[in-house]
DNA sequence: GACTAGATGAGAATGAATTGCAATATCAAG
DNA sequence: CTTGATATTGCAATTCATTCTCATCTAGTC
């Protein structure tokens, strides 16, 4: 009963997205996903790489940023460079959300404004610009505060 | 007439800025920072070791680098992550703009909008944190709108 | 002018990400 | 089910940005 390789309606749902983008589905490609899908935090590729062979046998680290740039060129997935840091990687819908970096411990809190996002399309507009993708970095420092 | 040369109050104040922190003053350090503040765009550090060259004799790309992450640190200069390219650094005062990226072709353009910084500062406080520092990066396309 | 810690230059080193190429595997067609 | 065309992979070597090492130099001080 290894129901960790059973294909899932999620992950299946990405296998006809790759084909439906004249992509093949390979086992490498599934195994990343399935990755991404099931991780809670922001991955770098050399963490998803880790993950990805415990399910998949040996994938090769150039096939990971392969596969990473095919993804997010497909809009499946999002690329996040941070400073000074390898770049970091979620699965997305097409929302807008954005990102405090804790400058502390590095975590990373996820967030969704609407007036954040209605800003941003509005000032693209302004500009004669409409939005392609957004990214928002807030770096912060936990503030002492009252619990 | 060589006035690119002469001490400006601008640069002035960039050494007396140097010189609280507990810095030296080099010719190296005025250098960038002149050709940073003299920079209309967002030039990566290979740009600015090159046009810094010009006016100091032989910088090395080392020093450029460390000048650049000493200033950012000083809070005098910013730097801006893209994806699949070099940093970019910018002087800056201590507010909170964002940038268009032209996906077309690169532009980048700065803007201000209160309503925004103001979303982050909120966003930031309800998880109890205080903005050190925000980037924001709207990747967008001309729209091939009316001209 | 001499001293000393901080700064620089040159180049080697690192680390992330990309690429060339031969081997392999997907998928459509028979 | 077998075959063939070709997309994809693995491996290793490579690129590119950035950082580090260390001997030399220099700003700022006395």
């Amino acid at each position: 009963m290894t129901d960790a390789l059973e294909p899932s309606p999620k992950t299946d749902g990405f296998a006809v997205m790759l084909r439906e983008a004249g992509l093949r589905v390979t086992s490498q490609r599934m195994a990343i996903l399935r990755t991404l899908s099931s991780a809670e935090d922001h991955p770098t590729a050399e963490e998803i790489a880790g993950k990805a062979r415990g399910s998949d046998a040996s994938i090769s680290h150039a096939t990971v940023y392969r596969t990473l740039s095919v993804l997010e060129e497909l809009g499946l997935i999002r690329k996040l460079s941070l400073e000074n840091s390898p770049a970091r990687y979620e699965l997305c819908g097409d929302d807008d959300h954005g990102h405090i970096v804790d400058v502390g411990d590095g975590t990373i809190i996820e967030f969704e404004d609407e007036a954040m996002s209605a800003r941003h399309q509005a000032i693209a507009a302004d500009l004669g610009y409409e939005v392609v993708r957004c990214v928002t970095i807030i770096e912060a420092r936990k503030k002492p505060g009252p619990v």
